[in-house]
DNA sequence: CGACCTTTTGAAACGATTCAATACTGGTGG
DNA sequence: CCACCAGTATTGAATCGTTTCAAAAGGTCG
């Protein structure tokens, strides 16, 4: 049964919320969906994710859901580092340093693989392409994470937020933009802005100033129309083009 | 000739700087070692690395000298992403979208071996050892990243310049902390500004600040004096060691 | 020595944060 | 069904950290 449910979610060309994802291109592996369906867990929205059972570090396949990574200062102020989605891979360390040190939580309602890093490295011998996936999805975190270092860096916040809500978007669809198009963020404005280095108040003026201007409309909690994807990508200064090929990993592109 | 030097620089345990370069852990690969020997490049402090003779992308293994990778905004202004610092190797890209889009700059004069990423690939199949501590390396590469967004997300320009300067020291030297250390940093403060995402003035502001209170002493243009490590990191609410940890390679712990 | 680049310092301006008060929104129980 | 509640969003005003601009001081190299 979750057998049968993993095939429909991973097959070449089947459809998750109307996107496609293909896991290895135009094929597709039967000994990782049987793996996968072997180790399925759900999580409630909020919860944090952790690994008492599994000695060192973990390997997470999300299947459906948001997750974010996020680490905290002393004094309590939380940064996202990044939010992991239906069909990313992400690795994650309990204290061997081998990966970043992230605090993990789910964002919505979310099932997940979770592998043990020993596992996960004799499936990577065994099934082709993996290896390779695994690294065209960590490319693709680095790059996004690079993309938003700059903004941080040197953008203020307009710049970060529409950057961001671009980011969003390119993740979320696999569409060109040839006008209007609509999706939803399942974040508050709180989140949002630990994701941008953005205080929420600011957020709540920058998102509304968006549509003041008529390049956004934002209902009932963060359902997005960007009303105007030039105007906006001119303010993130980014190239949605450029944007999806550099933060897309392989096996959609 | 070339050989040689590469030997001596590469070969384990042996010393670069003061330091000790393990590439794989307690063995070394000659097959490597002569790939890389055959694909010598020198580059002189301010150049900029391309590779128009490549076809997409290249990997770049740093024998000597300071690299940075940086983006730009269209009003000019420049982020530092990384540095590249012997004994490391890093992905570029030209235009595939496969890792992200960074101009690549010598900071010092350089010693780099550069590799077609077709070369490379094929060297990874052929050489024990290598994919696992190229992963290692990106994985280092992404923490740093990661410890640094959050600073430059909730930390002030205080906390976000002691951590680069701790990072830096990490990175430079094996030693533990037991009392003030000193090293060498081939950058204006124009470019730790550019790396912290603070204006050069405030750079300079800042590290005023910290010889006033005697926690660093600065000489000659970036010649650092860590007087008081215990303080700094606690500026930089970070912990030395667990730093250590989480952005050091494998083949380096 | 003068030319050039980097660092340092001061003062004004600006963007974002913080605090605080108010207005929404969705869910719960009377 | 409406009243109430908690969480979230919105708005205004004061404050703060940082930037920007500009000018002076320091260092290096021909």
């Amino acid at each position: 049964m979750a057998l049968s449910v993993e095939f429909s979610l991973w097959g070449s060309n089947k459809s998750l919320a109307g996107r496609s994802w293909p896991l290895f291109g135009d094929h597709e592996s039967v000994e990782f969906l049987l793996e996968v369906s072997s180790r399925l867990h759900q999580y409630a929205p909020g919860s944090v994710i952790t690994f008492e059972g599994q000695n060192n570090a973990c390997v997470i396949c999300v299947l459906g859901g948001w997750i974010s990574l996020s680490k905290t200062l002393e004094n309590g102020q939380t940064q996202i580092i990044d939010f992991v989605l239906p069909g990313d891979i992400t690795f994650a360390a309990t204290a061997d340093g081998l990966t970043s040190q992230c605090t993990i939580i789910a964002q919505t309602s979310a099932r997940l693989a979770i592998f043990s890093f020993a596992d996960w490295e004799k499936m990577e011998k065994d099934i082709e392409g993996l290896t390779k996936l695994v690294r065209s999805l960590e490319s693709a975190a680095h790059a996004r994470l690079s993309e938003r270092y700059l903004r941080m860096g040197k953008g203020d916040a307009r710049m970060r937020i529409a950057y961001a809500l671009l980011e969003f978007f390119v993740r979320l669809t696999s569409q060109s933009v040839t006008g209007p198009v609509h999706f939803h963020i399942p974040l508050r404005q709180q989140q949002l802005g630990d994701f941008t280095g953005v205080s929420s108040v600011h957020v709540c003026r920058t998102l509304k100033g968006f549509c003041r201007l008529g390049i956004l409309a934002v209902q009932n909690h963060m359902d997005i129309t960007i009303k105007n994807p030039v105007a906006l990508a001119e303010i993130a200064q980014v190239s949605i083009q450029d944007l999806r090929l550099s933060i897309t990993p392989l096996n959609r592109q």
